[in-house]
DNA sequence: TATGATAACGTAATCGTTTTCGTTACGTTT
DNA sequence: AAACGTAACGAAAACGATTACGTTATCATA
């Protein structure tokens, strides 16, 4: 491996002036930068991120932490697709990226010391449990923090605007008439508790007060397919179902087809979050928009980590209604 | 942050005595072993990444490529599940993992510089396209490589066994009575020629000469459903359409009913990969079991790296067979 | 008692950078 | 000519660990 050591024998300068020719300091004549900076290519030289991180305390990296609650995790689109455009912000900004675990050097650990083993300049927090207190305790913790999807006072966040998707979806609802409808929601998470909040206001609004709420999970199919098959056993039966997300509602929907419901002829639904799939069946859903999501959350990140007296701001982004076929007009 | 020589002065030792102990060494008696490493604990302590990587050449850290033409990536269930796996595995021999880009500190450079620069232990290469010089350079670089579903001579590689799932697939289409198939594959991978020359074989075995090749993409559902689209349009008109993978074939499926045709009354479809999605609909596929591939594929990396000696194998994983209903028996 | 083996440490060099503070040499100002 | 400013460099100390090797002390053996 060539190091400074080897470029300043060549050039016959010492250690310090490679190091500031190559990282483009004054206190340096522009030939000279240039005739070592040129050597340096020639030789092959890169530079050790190791080395200059012990130094200088930076190691341009960001730990995201990814939970997968039931290994959807990264096979769920809607993560995906923030985490890619997360890592492309970083990327961008001269930052990698590298997953958190619980794991150093194969012993057990914590999520938090696993980050200052790595020395991380920052960490996201992607798709988490704000019960668990590892969790809690990485937050709290003197490493600049973003959260996404989870506001968490000290730290900056990105959210989608859940309560207002949800007032979208409903006020289309109503407009095509339904006044029986139901929520299959997910995991009683903050997210849940906005688009709920959301649902109640809109109804009000609507003056719709047949409803009812029904406890799911977020990307299960099975047993998104579960509670709807239940749902229309039973006496009380929606005109229109709104479930969890885009990708556990085929659940719904085979459960519906195997119920001898037609979508929507005989019951109506919608999604959340606008995957790819959803507008090939012609889901009504309404689009998160994953591309904001991922970007800002990296550069309030960054803020963050470069000036860490910034204060914390919470940043809700808006998404897209996205209207499909799955909502009939029963006017 | 409290290093080796806080616990040293602490505990009347030198440097050299306390990492001993928290490294295992011999040379250093039970009781002074522990001693060190309660103390070590009590003061919270954990071990500085790099510097240990500056000593040892070492980083314990994973690099990822994982590229996305088209910006399927992260998004691609096939390649998340494996991702998944590989994470969970190198996490178990306490490796981290880092998505490789080619920018180091934001300016431009290549994916072989990258790993360089931030010390990669040794790479993997997921879904990439071996035409790009970069991916070649880094393949035969001196870095560890393990490829995956691509097998590149000097590099251990982990496969499906794509010539024998075409095969079954084949077979079993066959077995319903199907005389005309046109197969839809991917780009010209070396994936996509083990699937053609399985789907060759298990033809002529069958005495099936009626069939049509036609080009596509993975993981491109309007470029499916346009091709598909076409297809039916013709004059020629198959019994049964392989698609290039199991997302894919949602397009082809939404312009089969645009065309008037029932799956699988009118037209039989399969699809490939074996995602979540498939058995829900009921399609019919192949399987591929990402699990073991990430598992293995991560296992023949360390082994690699732990052993530079070692003769890179090249592991064929096999996946399953996976019935649905949408291949009709037309006997 | 002299010798050698062994256990239990410590010394110090080293990894590749960064950065603070010199030290020159030279030109400018009074 | 004295005094000063400044541009252009270098010396050396860090950062936090690892490790080869040297030094003791202790004890058993010849």
């Amino acid at each position: 491996m060539v190091s400074m050591k080897e470029i300043a024998r060549v050039c016959g300068v010492s250690v310090a002036t490679v190091s500031k020719a190559l990282n483009n300091k004054d206190d340096i004549p522009k030939a000279t930068r240039e005739r070592i900076r040129k050597k340096a290519e020639e030789m092959g030289y890169f530079l050790n991120a190791s080395a200059r991180a012990l130094k200088t305390k930076r190691t341009y990296s960001i730990g995201v932490l990814f939970i997968d609650s039931m290994s959807a995790g990264l096979a769920h689109e809607y993560f995906s697709a923030i985490l890619e455009s997360f890592k492309n912000t970083a990327e961008e900004y001269g930052y990698d990226i590298t997953f958190i675990s619980h794991t150093i050097a194969g012993q057990q650990s914590t999520f938090l010391n696993h980050c200052r083993y790595r020395d991380f300049d920052g960490v996201a927090i992607i798709s988490a449990d704000f019960t668990d207190p590892e969790i809690i305790a990485l937050a709290e913790s003197e490493i600049p923090v973003v959260t996404i999807d989870y506001i968490y006072d000290s730290c900056p966040s990105v959210v989608s605007d859940n309560t207002r998707g949800m007032r979208e979806l409903v006020a289309y609802i109503a407009a095509k008439g339904h006044k029986k409808i139901a929520f299959l929601h997910g995991e009683m998470t903050e997210v849940t508790r906005s688009r709920i909040m959301g649902f109640k206001e809109a109804c009000h609004q609507a003056h719709i007060e047949d409803t009812r709420l029904i406890s799911a999970k977020y990307h299960d199919i099975e047993l998104c397919a579960e509670k709807t098959a239940e749902l229309m056993k039973g006496d009380w039966k929606p005109t229109c179902i709104i479930f969890p997300d885009d990708y556990s509602s085929l659940g719904g929907r085979k459960a519906l087809e195997e119920a001898g419901c037609h979508v929507p002829r005989d019951v109506s639904v919608v999604g959340y979050d606008g995957i790819q799939m959803a507008s090939l069946i012609g889901l009504t859903t309404y689009a998160q928009d994953t591309r904001s999501l991922g970007r800002i959350a990296c550069r309030k990140l960054i803020d963050k980590i470069e000036d860490p007296e910034t204060m914390p701001e919470h940043v809700v982004v808006n998404g897209k209604f996205s209207e499909g076929t799955s909502v009939r007009d029963i006017h």
